[in-house]
DNA sequence: GAAGATCGGTATACATTTGATACCGACGAT
DNA sequence: ATCGTCGGTATCAAATGTATACCGATCTTC
């Protein structure tokens, strides 16, 4: 895949999009937007995500500066999980993304049921 | 992952978001909102992307009713896609996201420096 | 006092998704 | 006569995601 002819947009913006711009980072970044602070299993609980999904996202979103982590050394041992300066900026375009998401579901079921009807004749 | 404690808006926002808010379909939307009107091949040399890849996810944003296909049974064969209505509604937040990725891949990278630097001691 | 649950993960094994490559048929250009 | 273009599909390998089990230290429950 080494096409020279691409826009330089589209590449720099796929750069940012193919690390911070996969569902789970998006729905963690929505959820600690919404919530401030959280801790690992609440994130688990409130996204459904598996364990290691949410550990590797996690730990993408504080190395690319969106999410802080800190830890409480106690036992049972406590995480907390908020947004950066960053991470609230990133706030603005996602729940832009989440909001026509939740308004345009039906008009999407709605749309597939069209397409497949017609692809079963 | 079968949890009924999860936040209904975020299971549905994942929903959508599964579908319309992966990386291919963000940079096509993107695209075909930047010049209107593209060829299959056009796409492809624009984004980088597999054909494979770029016919599913056509296939997809077809399905989902964000994106016209238009046949012309020519030789060789020419498709157009553009955006639908609902498709240019979309528009609006995925540019934002497109925005947000571009002005933030300076910070993105400094963090990720950061981090690694921490990391490495 | 013994078994189970909680916390934030990691390790492993498997399933799904993505990517690279080759190929198609009908034509125009070299 | 061979090559390239068009918009794909078929096939297989690689990457990514998911399910499951496990960890050590404590607190709760029987």
């Amino acid at each position: 895949m080494l096409d020279d002819t691409q826009c330089p947009d589209c590449k720099r913006i796929n750069e940012v999009l193919s690390r911070v711009g996969d569902r789970w980072s998006v729905l963690v970044v929505i959820s600690l937007a919404q919530y401030g602070t959280l801790r690992f299993n609440e994130l688990k609980r409130n996204l459904g995500i598996s364990q290691r999904m949410l550990s590797l996202t996690l730990k993408e979103l504080e190395r690319d500066g969106l999410v802080n982590r800190t830890y409480h050394p106690t036992i049972p041992p406590k995480v907390e999980y908020n947004l950066t300066e960053m991470g609230h900026s990133f706030r603005e375009p996602v729940s832009a993304l989440g909001y026509w998401a939740l308004g345009n579901l039906k008009n999407i079921d709605a749309a597939r049921e069209t397409y497949d009807a017609e692809a079963a004749k």
